[in-house]
RNA sequence: GUGGGCGUGGCUCAGUUGGUUGGAGCACCGGGUUGUGGCCCCGGAGGUCGUGGGUUCGAGUCCCAUCGCUCACCCCA
């Protein structure tokens, strides 16, 4: 076994699975057209520092989850375990705030983060990943959470969507207080790893998945009690947008979210279908975060990423794998029909139709064969006897009728063209 | 980083109290059909039993270590 073979917690994507990828890909680009959304393309290395800055130096991304290395002039890279930091960098890089009053944008691709695989986690996964910079009003979180709610939707399938307030740098700090002295005066009733979070992290103790947390936790003091003024008044507004395009969604106090960035609004797309992993899709407003990284003063923003293998997984489901299948299968026999299959192949792929023949000449057999496995809708049998008469044998591979084709024209694209039209079906 | 479960051909798995040349099904290749796939029949190829060490006359079976996969914790999409 000394071949070599994909790290842990990187996987191919194999092409029987791949139907489910590219219609997850074509629905939310769909959706993303719909919604007004523009495509950008970020790279996948960056300076350590953007990440640093923008997650937080003291979550666990940072801290330890994140393939960093030094390239050769001695400069520390990190391969992106986000997507929103890198969209931001290019949005404050370009200027992209002259060019539109809003900036909409969305990107797919691949993130990493050196954890522990298990089921709808890996170190390699895919995420779409949606921003709108510029934009402070509550109809904008409302609005992307209808799209991400939308796309789930199209796909058939079905997540909850969970919604909170984080409040802002004005209210949270006093909620803080009252969470930490309320958890405090529990902490014998915790589990040792919400003691931990208690002095490190203490909102994380809400969303504990222990019974003992989860029973003491109940009594805490709601962060909603604790917002201010615009941040109440900023989240009463998303829950009546949300209302107004009759988007279901339930308020989850206890919902926290990893990256310190959030403030306000923050949500969650969940699903009990994923194992230990509930959460599909998340999200939440940024206003700060692009200052921050050098944008303009008080630029707000907010953005949601849905996790593609995750996505994948919910919808593997309900489906069984397949295999793609091509239009025709050319079956040349001998020298003479195996050149002439080499030539009318290519006219037809000229042309827009997938084929496919054995370059290796092999029997008629065993060409049928290749043909069933290429799950070819048609195949073209020409030998000898049908190159002198100039008629070849078209097989429809499903319903075994055969019927002959002319392949006596001398010129090629002609027979293409003629062909072409036999095996697309209701021509 | 921590814990549980599992490692036998490409896949899914048998393998009796350790006992001579390790099996099956599916998949693959070939034949039965001088030139017709999917069904059926026949045959073939394919395995250092994850790896290393130990116990033993003898280890796929027992012991230790190690690696890998997987699920869960942590964290998160």
């Amino acid at each position: 076994m000394a071949q070599t073979k994909a790290l842990k917690g990187f996987k191919d994507i194999l092409p029987n699975e791949i139907h489910l990828w590219q219609r997850v890909e074509d629905v939310a680009r769909d959706i993303f057209r719909r919604f007004a959304f523009f495509e950008i393309r970020v790279p996948v290395l960056e300076p350590t520092a953007l990440f640093v800055r923008s997650i937080g130096a003291d979550t666990d991304i940072v801290e330890k989850e994140m393939y960093t290395f030094n390239d050769k002039n001695g400069d520390s890279l990190t391969m992106r375990p986000e997507g929103t930091a890198p969209v931001l960098r290019a949005y404050v890089e370009h200027a992209l705030h002259l060019k539109s009053k809003v900036a909409r944008l969305y990107t797919i691709g691949p993130m990493f983060r050196h954890e522990r695989p298990q089921k709808g986690r890996l170190r390699q996964f895919h995420q779409m990943s949606v921003e709108v910079i510029g934009a402070a009003g509550p109809l904008v979180d409302a609005e992307l959470m209808a799209m991400a709610h939308m796309i789930l939707a199209r796909l058939g399938v079905s997540a909850a969507l969970e919604i909170n307030s984080l409040g802002c740098p004005d209210c949270r700090p006093a909620y803080n207080k009252a969470l930490v002295d309320f958890l405090e005066s529990r902490r014998d009733n915790l589990c040792d790893d919400c003691r931990r979070r208690l002095d490190k992290n203490p909102l994380r103790v809400l969303d504990c998945k222990n019974k003992k947390c989860r029973a003491e936790v109940e009594e805490s003091p709601a962060i909603t009690d604790f917002l201010c003024l615009p941040c109440g008044d900023h989240f009463a507004a998303v829950r009546a947008g949300l209302d107004a395009m009759a988007v279901p969604y339930r308020k989850n106090r206890f919902m926290v979210r990893g990256l310190d960035y959030y403030r306000r609004t923050t949500f969650e797309l969940v699903t009990d279908q994923l194992g230990a992993q509930s959460a599909v899709g998340a999200g939440g407003r940024y206003d700060g975060l692009i200052e921050s990284l050098g944008g303009a003063k008080n630029t707000p923003g907010i953005g949601f990423a849905i996790g593609m293998e995750r996505l994948v997984l919910l919808l593997a489901a309900n489906e069984p794998g397949q295999t793609p299948g091509i239009d025709l299968f050319i079956a040349g026999l001998g020298a003479a029909a195996g050149n002439y299959a080499f030539r009318l192949i290519h006219a037809l792929r000229g042309i827009g139709i997938s084929c496919a023949m054995d370059m290796d000449n092999g029997g008629l057999k065993s060409q049928m064969k290749q043909a069933g496995k290429a799950k070819a809708g048609h195949t073209l049998i020409i030998g000898d006897d049908e190159l002198a008469t100039g008629q070849a044998v078209l097989r429809n591979m499903a319903s075994g009728e055969q019927r002959p084709a002319a392949i006596d024209d001398n010129d090629i694209n002609t027979i293409a063209t003629a062909l072409a039209a036999e095996i697309q079906p209701g021509a």
